[in-house]
DNA sequence: TGCGTTAGTCAAAGCGCTTTGGATCGCTTG
DNA sequence: CAAGCGATCCAAAGCGCTTTGACTAACGCA
């Protein structure tokens, strides 16, 4: 059923059935119900590729996802994330096209979305320390919203990033009070602006406590599980291990405590850790006094904002940026305690 | 740079340009090469929404990822699918659009993409039994591939599976030949086909151990940590507790491990767990002996498998079914040993 | 009565591509 | 020499929609 079939049907013009359907004045009441009805009944969906040509809008948003090369990674969080986004999108009558795409090909991938004029706008994930992909959608003028910031990036654009240096400054603040003066760092990936951001809020609160840094403790590579196991298992041979840890995921956490439990020690008593939080849904780290000590935000959350955003960034053009910057909590749980000296094995 | 223009450019027909960049043989190759080459200098990139609307043909696959009303979840596992699935599609030029839609709205989901005709086909998740959308998309003549089963549904379709009846079966088997009898089953929602595969293959297994199936020792529900660690703690509370525990996925596992330890037992030692294993690129249950023994498929790799079966589905609409049966092999790690009793409290 | 105004409708152009159905040219063939 | 043919190329139609510009009928008003 197209729009030709049903003005016939209708004995109408498609040009009045098309005004019907979209809200123009110029039809009368009594047309425009005879017209709703019918579509209703006969089931009409305007064509989405005629209507994208016909207006120069597709009513879609891209997603570029890089999987790393090196390690055939998709970040979890994306699945939460584009919950979110769709959750908004299906609101507003938008489609989400993903690109997944090896890190190699993305630029290639970006250049390409707009040449071929499939996508309205595009949301931009995982930005780096100053981001090419800012300035070069800025130059194609392909309206985007980054998911986080790009420190270096002068010209202004759209984004919305939670406070990270200020979260992990407070994560810091919290464990230091505690007495911890060996305090670990599992990061993401150093190359990642949220990283960085991450690392300096560390740093900042260690000297606030008289701390120095001690590189040692430091180390950052991909959010997975293993990672945090490895980690930590290396960091207890140290002779002289944290006693606690701070981690950018909970998949780094859960590593940290399959380790210290293959080490007979317990989460909050032996040793503590705090990590970021967005609040995955299959992860669930709540309940009154959750799992972790946790910097909680939820990037669902985020998804929905982000995709707020952008669609209002579309729909208008005059190019006025848009910055938000969320506070993450510190949520207390059960995996952080009183600093105690390392339990030396035998 | 659209047609028009870069015909002009050359001082040739659209035809002619539109036929040199498409490879049809009623061009001579000098041209082709100049067309080529001037394409390429001006990077230009047919549009999309002009091309599907000249051929019907959108060059997209539709995903439609439902979102758990109940709790709000987003299948872990679509992630690496889609990596998988994407990797195909980047190949062959086909775009993923997804849509996240509640539960409730997800056969309109289908409908609508069907009369906007935004897809050449869609890819069909977590089938229930009897499942409703195949026969829909049957007679929406819609092409489809679903990515697992759908017991009940008599008429031929295009699946690709796991073995999970017989995997779970070996998995029971691997735990009774240690001498457990009380082994608990921590499934996923019990309308989901594969949870019914699986649970079928415990208790045929059972039978053929000659122990009784006692439902007291049987959970279905989202498959979250939390589940998990729930479902473990009020089992460690039965009179008769079980000695271990077969779990369908990695997340259930990990919370299973976690009530253990709460509860000052070893996995492996004191407890044995079987687990599924989807091979999520962030969990990473690798090395030569993992942490879970686990039946174990990649869903990354179901994922490319299902978007080629899709794409040559959709590029050779003469209808035949296709059907791919993937067996999971069974990988032992450190979480079973032999049966111990339970070691009681206090 | 004549004319401007307004509400309601329509025909046709255009979005950027593919594809059908010629057209042209240079050569070979009977 | 006329006809036929392959190799190239082109004009124009069509995909299903929106939107411009015009048209018609009805109405109010001087």
């Amino acid at each position: 059923m197209n729009l030709r079939e049903l003005s016939e049907l209708l004995g109408l013009s498609q040009t009045t059935v098309s005004r019907a359907l979209n809200g123009y004045p110029e039809v009368s009441e009594h047309t425009r119900r005879r017209v709703s009805d019918a579509a209703r009944k006969h089931n009409y969906r305007p064509n989405t590729k005629a209507k994208a040509l016909a207006t120069g809008r597709t009513m879609s948003i891209g997603h570029v996802i890089p999987v790393s090369t090196k390690h055939e990674l998709v970040n979890p969080v994306f699945a939460d994330f584009i919950a979110g986004a769709g959750e908004v999108y299906a609101k507003s009558g938008y489609d989400m096209v993903l690109s997944v795409v090896s890190d190699a090909d993305e630029e290639r991938s970006y250049r390409d979305m707009h040449a071929k004029g499939n996508v309205d706008g595009v949301i931009v994930h995982g930005p780096k320390r100053n981001d090419y992909r800012i300035p070069l959608l800025t130059k194609l003028g392909l309206p985007f919203v980054v998911h986080g910031r790009s420190d270096g990036v002068e010209h202004p654009y759209s984004w919305l990033d939670v406070n990270n240096r200020r979260s992990f400054a407070r994560a810091t603040r919290f464990l230091t009070d505690l007495g911890h003066r060996r305090i670990a760092l599992l990061n993401g990936l150093e190359d990642m602006d949220f990283a960085i951001r991450r690392r300096a809020g560390y740093e900042s609160a260690l000297a606030d406590a008289g701390i120095a840094v001690d590189p040692a403790l430091m180390r950052s590579d991909e959010m997975t599980e293993n990672y945090g196991f490895r980690s930590a298992c290396a960091l207890f041979r140290l002779p002289d291990p944290p006693t606690a840890f701070l981690t950018s995921s909970l998949l780094i956490a859960m590593g940290v405590r399959r380790a210290a439990e293959d080490h007979d020690m317990k989460l909050g008593r032996d040793i503590s850790v705090v990590t970021h939080d967005d609040e995955l849904s299959y992860f669930g780290n709540e309940g009154d006094v959750p799992i972790f000590t946790a910097t909680r935000s939820s990037v669902r959350e985020a998804g929905r904002l982000v995709a707020q955003m952008l669609i209002a960034r579309i729909a208008s053009a005059d190019g006025g940026t848009e910055e938000h910057l969320l506070d993450a909590g510190l949520i207390v749980g059960q995996s952080t305690g009183p600093a105690r000296p390392f339990p030396r094995q035998g």
